[in-house]
DNA sequence: GCGTAGGTAGAGCGATCGTTCTACATCGTC
DNA sequence: GACGATGTAGAACGATCGCTCTACCTACGC
């Protein structure tokens, strides 16, 4: 179950989400698949499994055991978002790139929705940035963006600009 | 010729990278599959004549005729691209959705990288933020990305982010 | 030791895809 | 008014797609 899903988040990360057959994913699931159809009966299905795998590794990754000094967290989190970036998804945000390549799906958006709510919400409460909300979710997403390109020069940027959201907001 | 580019953006635009048939772009060309088949003989060259069309238009639309005064040339850029994802772009940039949707695509990259550089490289140059080459764009990726979730909140957002780097820089 | 639940392997189905080709219309030029 | 270039409409192609189905193989409770 969890091994399916972790397998359908690799591949749709590794090779988008257009090009994958069912035959690839039911290989990079690692079963049979009349398996693969019971728990996702429809390819739309092993797309929303994958992404809702990722959104639980993502934020694990990212927020877990934050150190508790608003400033010291902020680092933290970019960091790790740039180690993401390095490790698990060198192009961009997963999340967006399903709504993008099919962007009529309403339950991808929802995804997507509650996805970047999450973030936003974790990473306000974890900086204590309540007003500043959106301007810290701006950070993530340009670093996310932009890492594919620039890589660490992403990284210190995004740095920059958070420490002048910190410095701002007191 | 320009209107088979203009078509095919708007048909890729509207409903994504994947949806859309041959025949679908044929009926958002307004042309023949003949005519559509002879200036752009196979879908994925669609995809780059689309492409290349947008990102003339977007140029256009967000760099030309801005005030020399740095600080109000930025405060009109982003400003402009806000206006541009009211209008054109409701879910994200269109250079990521296309990578995201085909990620073997060599040329593909190779214009996503065009497209960023050139955006980069104009924004720096109008607001005379030469250093903060990176961050300038982190913010511009960061409000694209952000908009089709928080709208004008997000364009407040990166306009404060804005400033901080026109003040951090002096 | 046998029955049942749940797995695998893989052939097969209809639909749709990107692409090509044929047949016919239109138009400016001599 | 005939001609070649260039366009349209749309039939036809092989390939591939998502999905279903059949046939067979385990493993475990009674």
């Amino acid at each position: 179950m969890n091994k399916i899903s972790a397998g359908l988040e690799r591949a749709f990360a590794n090779r988008g989400f257009a090009e994958p057959s069912v035959e690839d994913l039911r290989d990079a699931a690692g079963v049979s698949l009349r398996t693969l159809y019971k728990y996702t009966p429809s390819r739309a299905e092993m797309v929303l499994a994958a992404l809702e795998n990722r959104h639980q590794r993502y934020l694990a990754r990212v927020f877990d055991d934050l150190p508790e000094d608003p400033s010291e967290a902020l680092d933290t989190i970019l960091t790790r978002v740039g180690n993401w970036m390095a490790t698990e998804s060198s192009h961009g945000c997963l999340f967006h790139a399903a709504v993008a390549a099919e962007p009529r799906s309403r339950p991808l958006r929802a995804l997507l929705e509650r996805h970047k709510a999450e973030v936003a919400a974790k990473a306000a409460a974890a900086t204590a940035l309540k007003g500043a909300n959106i301007a810290l979710l701006l950070i993530i997403e340009g670093l996310t963006q932009a890492w594919p390109l620039h890589k660490v020069a992403a990284l210190d940027a995004a740095k920059r600009l958070g420490l002048s959201l910190l410095s701002s907001d007191r």
